[in-house]
DNA sequence: CGTGCAATTGAAAGTACTCAAGCCACGTGG
DNA sequence: CCACGTGGCTTGAGTACTTTCAATTGCACG
């Protein structure tokens, strides 16, 4: 679900719609180990050491940087298949926790690089990835300095749909607090934007974690600020 | 001058106070030709092919995106020795335009990254100066979603003052306007920063485009949210 | 010494934030 | 089975900050 940030083989066109990375499983490239995390439970911190990086089977991933007045920044939310800790330096540089109850693969982050460099094909792939990650950063760039909250949570929706397979109900693995975070908002503006889309019939909330889009173009034009008031 | 994104060979490291990526002339790896660009010219538009990639000998470029009701988000403004257009997939996903008249060395894009790919030394380079520059995209994530006025200015204005080499006045390349779009601003709202760190004899101005950092602590602290009333 | 654009300032309006209270689903224990 | 407590979500009222709109000032240039 959400954002994918999948490595192998990439095959995403930046100027599709849904610009999304395939990867197969990692360990056709390195060695895998099976590991279980639990909600809340903290994959590594900020400025750890990064020996590995992960891929997720089943569950959810969130990945930020915390400020010093307790206030946080969630840079990624990362789904089943995405691919994780591979684009850092020496060292992590955000916090990576589960959001839900989570199956990873682990694997060298070392192993990964050096397999990667080896090879002009994949490390050109990797480049790719890089490439398109930093794209998406600066059009979140743009959502954080020119968007209205409304707009910001329409567009989350938007890419939450797009990144899904079913057309229907989407579920959120993340809290109001973690949205408020990605988005660069408070969690009273987040519920306030979500009550906003749902008096204009944009969406419905079958519960706080479970919606719908019932009106897709609406809910497009707002996130491209086309307001239809 | 300000936020450098030079290429080779990289040795900054992520963690260190003025993390710069230094590059000798980017013809040490293929052949550049000297092209000249007159203040407000476009180098290359967002989503054109991008078959070249600059490097600044001087002058200064801004590399930003249009949105359709006008207003603009500049993502990175490139000074003397920058190299941009590099990071980027087959069409750019920015328009670069010369803030003032500019001499800088074009050369092949392709030619560049398949010297790159060839090398896993060159390529170990180049990804980190990706990765690199993501993470200094997710910093100004955390401003842009998280920081007043003045703090995106303060902190705007240190790093002007990490990437230049004289300790004292600091020039601006850019408009207010280029500012504000920067920092995710309106023009008013940056000139009214500007004045409240001039009341508290924080910087002092010379000209509009021409200033000194009088009390770099202070400007520190109020980066840093740590306001000192 | 005008002209014109950039920068600055002022006043009013708008939007998101803060603080505070209410709601709801769920699990626990009487 | 229901009262109670908890945690996440939602709503309300008032405030703070940024934007918008409208002048005004300042500076470079002819």
């Amino acid at each position: 679900m959400t954002s994918s940030v999948r490595v192998l083989p990439f095959d995403a066109d930046l100027n599709q719609e849904a610009h999304r990375e395939r990867s197969p499983s990692a360990d056709t490239v390195v060695e895998a180990v099976i590991k279980h995390a639990r909600a809340g439970q903290i994959l590594y911190h900020e400025n750890d050491a990064a020996p590995y990086c992960y891929q997720i089977i089943t569950g959810a991933v969130k990945e930020y940087n915390s400020l010093k007045d307790g206030r946080r920044q969630v840079s990624e939310f990362y789904g089943p298949g995405d691919l994780f800790g591979v684009c850092e330096l020496e060292h992590h540089s955000h916090t990576a926790e589960a959001i839900v109850d989570c199956t990873l693969k682990r694997f060298s982050r070392d192993a990964y690089l050096t397999k990667i460099s080896a090879s002009p094909d994949l490390s050109r792939q990797l480049l790719r990835t890089l490439m398109t990650r930093l794209h998406r950063a600066r059009e979140r760039l743009i959502m954080l300095g020119r968007m209205s909250a409304v707009q910001r949570l329409a567009t989350f929706f938007l890419r939450l749909s797009n990144d899904q397979e079913t057309r229907d109900d989407i579920r959120l693995a993340m809290s109001r607090q973690d949205i408020a975070d990605h988005l660069g908002l408070t969690i009273e503006t987040v519920c306030r934007a979500i009550t906003e889309l749902k008096k204009k019939r944009i969406i419905t909330m079958k519960t706080a974690r479970l919606f719908a889009i019932t009106d897709h173009d609406a809910l497009s034009d707002i996130a491209a600020g086309r307001e239809t008031n």
